[in-house]
DNA sequence: CAGTGGTCTAGACCACACT
DNA sequence: GTGTGGTCTAGACCACTGG
């Protein structure tokens, strides 16, 4: 493990023991009690105010930062979601084939329309009771063998393990629906209920589109919190 | 202007001006052609992969990404926003007043219940129609005045310019929800409409609660795009 | 294997905050 | 003024990629 690394999960680890707005040993300091240099406690003090932990103020110091949700949004799959809620994720295959892509499906994946692509439709529970409708398309070659496996966990895994395919960065757009019909009665709601869509397209290291994702919350079970910062001017 | 910046910009019009997954020159090679040290010239390609202009793969190089939304979320005013869409933005002040702060306000700007906060109700507007209904809440003693001012337009700028308040930091929640009765009539939506509902928490650069906003934006003409990483594990 | 980005060092000077 | 974080340098070695 790179020194910076250890040296900040040391850090946080002091930090979460501070009240906030007490100033840490300036930057020297801890050079010195850590036997590193000060770049490299520049690096875990970067990582740490990133994280929201901590807040520096030039010609002043740095400070442990108030307490606050300071949970930045990042990439997740819907088990490591409910995990991270105390939910227990399961999930219910209603659709699993190979189709060509048509033409929405190809722009996002950046394919050509008569593309194969992998279909899949699953209902997502969260401790059994409905929570999210979520209908995923992945290019047929990224993951050959994919329709034998077990659909029911987690994707993000089995694409990283199976297939070498790591997902890294994602496009998402957020908006408010009402669902009805079929729908509805899969989330067990009443027709003309609100309901978060996400839709989103999954990349990999190098930008590749790899995953596209709409899927559709249960308004009255889930909501997105997340702390954003403003862009340096 | 530090020479990291300086660098940072010049290198974004360069890669702007590429193809996709083209090598750049490599981080000694910029160095030398910039004149600058190796770190200075990482410090600048920090940046530019944090905003998604370029992936790095060690061993290999850095590389221009592809294009992506890669609007990573931040913290903008009504204004900024509607700004950035290519909207006009637009205000009728529905109540501006000074009230106590009641239990739920106050737990969210850490005051007590009876502490004065100021209250301001907004419909929004963008190119004339009805976009979102915002409600504003301030602690008082921070915002002296305000009342007095001209509410019509971002109250960020004025937020910064009289009362040296800097919105750095936010907490958010995002839900979806239906609107009704006069919330409704407001939006010139029909009851039962979805829309999208943000909670907001606003914070100065030392963390301290200065701002407790809920908006309820019409969803026909918002959703919320952007892009996410993967935390690096 | 040569070359890349990733890490780390020891030092210097600057801009800013506080006293 | 003194001390802080912010910037910058010149050099070194490591881990990894790719021919």
């Amino acid at each position: 493990m790179p020194k910076h690394e250890w040296l900040r999960e040391r850090l946080r680890a002091e930090v979460a023991e501070l009240s906030p707005r007490t100033a840490l040993p300036t930057e020297r300091e801890l050079a010195v009690q850590h036997g590193v240099s000060r770049a490299t406690v520049r690096q875990a003090l970067r990582a740490l105010e990133e994280s929201g932990a901590v807040y520096r103020v030039q010609g002043a110091g740095t400070f442990v930062a108030d307490t606050t949700i300071s949970k930045s949004l990042s990439l997740t799959s819907f088990s490591e979601d409910m995990d991270a809620r105390g939910l227990r994720p399961g999930s219910r295959v209603l659709v699993a084939d190979e189709v060509p892509a048509g033409s929405a499906v190809a722009e996002d994946l950046q394919l050509s329309p008569d593309e194969p692509v992998v279909r899949l439709v699953r209902l997502r529970l969260a401790d059994n009771a409905p929570m999210c409708l979520e209908t995923v398309y992945f290019p047929s070659g990224r993951v050959p063998g994919l329709l034998g496996a077990d659909l029911t966990g987690s994707l993000y895994a089995l694409l990283e393990e199976e297939h070498g395919v790591r997902l890294v960065l994602a496009d998402q757009v957020v908006k408010a629906v009402t669902v009805d019909g079929a729908d509805a009665a899969l989330l067990a709601l009443a027709p003309g209920s609100p309901a978060l869509r996400i839709h989103r397209i999954g990349r990999d290291e190098r930008g590749r589109p790899v995953e596209r994702t709409t899927s559709v919350y249960r308004a009255d079970h889930y909501d997105i919190a997340f702390t954003i910062r403003r862009e340096t001017s």
